[in-house]
DNA sequence: GTCGGTAATC
């Protein structure tokens, strides 16, 4: 009943580094616009807009509508005289989830207020928030606006630029960052800046420099801290680098001021249990807990994962047991890694015995859940069980994204249901979803198994006049 | 302002 011999045999050694670190292929082309906005002084007071309130901003971010409003009222001459707290309140949660596009009309708004006043403080928020996006680009010219203000950049601004240019591949442009931070006295970068650039130097598998950005750390006086560890611990473990991932654990401990942390614990089980590399996997969580570490629930997610993947489904079952005794409550996450198993080893009533559970604990399923169900769906053509999905999701107050849309588009496609994978596309556009090179390629595909070459064509011509279009409102203005 | 856990459709 157990299938358990299966540890080390699927064990799958990739090529090359670029399969593993697939990069985000659909970026898409920002608009500029924001940059444009003009600071303005106040200008004539508005009484009706002074009723925006906190609540009627946050919820609008939610809706499409609400963000055109945002738009609009970015745009506009007259909205100079918000209430600080409705505008900085929106503005945070644009960030915190993440709405660059949001965060960026909301900010343009801001400084279109008579009360407002420039911080460097703010312009580190945004150029997080865009590293994580990946818009380098945008950053960049977050960056000059706050040099156009007059501003004098702070290590942290420099930092989060840093980064911003770091995570998105931009190597060269990181490391002349670093370089600009180098000439400026009270920017000189510091632990922080040099660990962020490991990061990034092991995203895009330029191990080559971590020996250089050590031996300029260690010229410059820097040392480094756990983090700076765990960083290339992380960075050697997801490339399967395992004995220098293993050699740097032996660094850190002779280092004797860093000591491991639940983060190398996770780390270095994720390293292993990823690969399939099970009995290692157990060897060190025993390693770690016998140095007192405490494992977390990101540690139990983690084991879910590696033994599901490995097969083992009872000793993934003795992970939830065990957090179930311990009080460890199941997240989003460990729901969501249980059901993809289930889902991906075709057993689906053991899925759908998750996902009611899900339900019935009240963790809310999120896009995640969703696509790791519609994919199971459709690889054992149960497309009668997409069609439920989708209506619950349509029913529900998900966040629906490009990803999800993908997803279930590909499941209409596979079972040659053109018609509605059309409607699926133009949900799409209702939800201010934008269709990615992904989408495209998947309805085309779609349209040429059904011999639809014609309908596959006119796409085709579709795809082409969406990028150009995009492109001249890239340069326009 | 830094490190670890989920899906990813072509």
């Amino acid at each position: 009943m157990e299938p358990s011999a299966l540890t080390l045999t699927s064990l799958r050694l990739s090529t090359t580094c670029s399969t593993k670190f697939p990069r985000d292929q659909n970026q898409t082309n920002p608009p500029k616009s924001y940059a444009q906005i003009p600071k303005r002084s106040s200008g004539p007071v508005s009484k009706g807009l002074q009723k925006d309130s906190k609540k009627d901003l946050s919820r609008i971010l939610r809706t499409d509508a609400a963000i055109k409003g945002i738009a609009r009222k970015a745009n506009s001459r007259k909205y100079t005289q918000l209430w600080p707290k409705a505008v900085l309140e929106a503005l945070d949660e644009a960030i915190r989830e993440n709405q660059w596009q949001t965060a960026l009309k909301i900010f343009g708004l801001l400084r279109k207020q008579h009360w407002y006043d420039a911080r460097c403080q703010t312009y580190t928020r945004l150029l997080v928030m865009l590293g994580k996006c990946r818009q380098p680009e945008q950053a960049s010219l977050l960056f000059e606006i706050l040099l156009s203000e007059g501003l004098r950049p702070t290590v942290d601004v420099y930092t989060a630029l840093l980064s911003a240019y770091g995570q998105s591949g931009f190597l060269d442009k990181a490391l002349s960052t670093l370089d600009d931070m180098k000439s400026v006295s009270e920017c000189k970068p510091d632990v922080y800046t040099y660990s962020i650039l490991i990061n990034c130097c092991t995203k895009f598998c330029h191990f080559d420099l971590i020996g250089q950005i050590l031996a300029e750390m260690s010229f410059l006086g820097i040392e480094c801290s756990t983090v700076t560890y765990n960083t290339i611990i992380d960075g050697y473990g997801k490339a399967e680098m395992f004995e220098l991932m293993e050699n740097t654990l032996t660094d850190m401990i002779e280092s004797e001021t860093c000591l491991p942390d639940v983060f190398t614990l996770n780390t270095l089980v994720g390293a292993y249990g990823n690969s399939g590399q099970i009995e290692k996997m157990e060897k060190w969580y025993d390693e770690f807990l016998l140095m007192g570490l405490k494992p977390d629930i990101k540690t139990f997610n983690i084991l879910i994962k590696s033994y599901g993947k490995a097969g083992m489904y009872e000793k993934m079952r003795s992970v939830t047991d065990y957090m179930e005794k311990r009080f460890f409550s199941p997240t989003t996450v460990t729901f969501n890694t249980v059901i993809d198993v289930f889902g991906k080893a075709g057993n689906i009533e053991r899925m759908d015995e998750y996902f009611k559970k899900m339900k019935h604990q009240g963790i809310k399923p999120n896009s995640i859940t969703y696509c790791s169900l519609v994919r199971a769906y459709s690889k054992v053509g149960l497309i009668t069980k997409v069609d439920s999905i989708l209506r619950q999701v349509e029913n529900s107050d998900v966040i629906l994204d490009t990803p999800f849309f993908n997803c279930i588009i590909s499941a209409y496609g596979q079972a040659g249901d053109v018609k509605k994978m059309r409607e699926l596309f133009l949900e799409m556009k209702e939800r201010e979803c934008k269709p990615d090179n992904i989408t495209f390629a998947t309805m085309i595909q779609a349209y040429n198994a059904q011999g639809m070459t014609e309908a596959a064509e006119k796409l085709v011509n579709k795809m082409i006049a969406t990028k150009e279009s995009t492109g001249t409102r890239l340069t326009g203005h």
